[in-house]
DNA sequence: CTTATATATAAGAAAATTATTATATAGATG
DNA sequence: CATCTATATAATAATTTTCTTATATATAAG
């Protein structure tokens, strides 16, 4: 089997397969926005919104962002967007991750 | 926000985001089979492969269909195949699954 | 009549995910 | 100097998901 393209797979959909993280792609679809300011507008927790950004940015779903706007001397304030992904899933395409690389289609 | 429609997504992205479900679709999708055969090919004990399996009957991500190899009087004999599904998940996609009804976009 | 096939489901255990609480640091505001 | 913004992370608690064990039923094969 195609272990690592079908366990990649598996993680990117728990990434998604989460209410808050899904919110959280919508919100920073809407405009970029730093992690402190993101948690207050969806009323999670700082921590709680930190592991699930963090989830989201080691999948990739999530990239930093370099804004403009940093005023005066901020010393951390990273901004972040949802990056340009597009997932795809059908049988057909499940099929073919669970195949042994020998099979010709 | 579209409630029903984000729940639908998360739904059916946790009932994906599993291996063994994935193998599922996957096995089906080379050719129909019933749970007992599918339980077997995939080394699983008969009640967790009926677990999943129903987890994916719910979502509508398999269906049951009627297979005319019905040899005998084989009482309960019920084959399955994977639903004709296709999933998409794009940031913008997802910012409209969250968007409230009234916003012109 | 025992074994294999075949389905169905409950109940509990184990593991993973999600959420909270606590702690630490640091600059800016008032 | 206390409060607000801002980030980071550890540790633990709560919840959900996953897995196992047990039980029940029924047909077919040997």
């Amino acid at each position: 089997m195609n272990e690592t393209q079908s366990q990649e797979m598996v993680k990117t959909l728990k990434a998604l397969a989460n209410p808050v993280r899904l919110k959280m792609i919508a919100s920073l679809g809407e405009n970029p926005k730093n992690l402190y300011a993101l948690a207050k507008e969806l009323s999670l927790p700082y921590p709680l919104a930190y592991l699930h950004l963090d989830g989201l940015k080691k999948r990739g779903l999530v990239k930093e962002v370099r804004e403009e706007k940093k005023v005066e001397g901020l010393p951390s304030v990273k901004y972040y967007a949802p990056a340009d992904f597009k997932l795809v899933l059908t049988p057909s395409i499940i099929k073919k991750l669970f195949q042994t690389k020998k099979e010709a289609s």
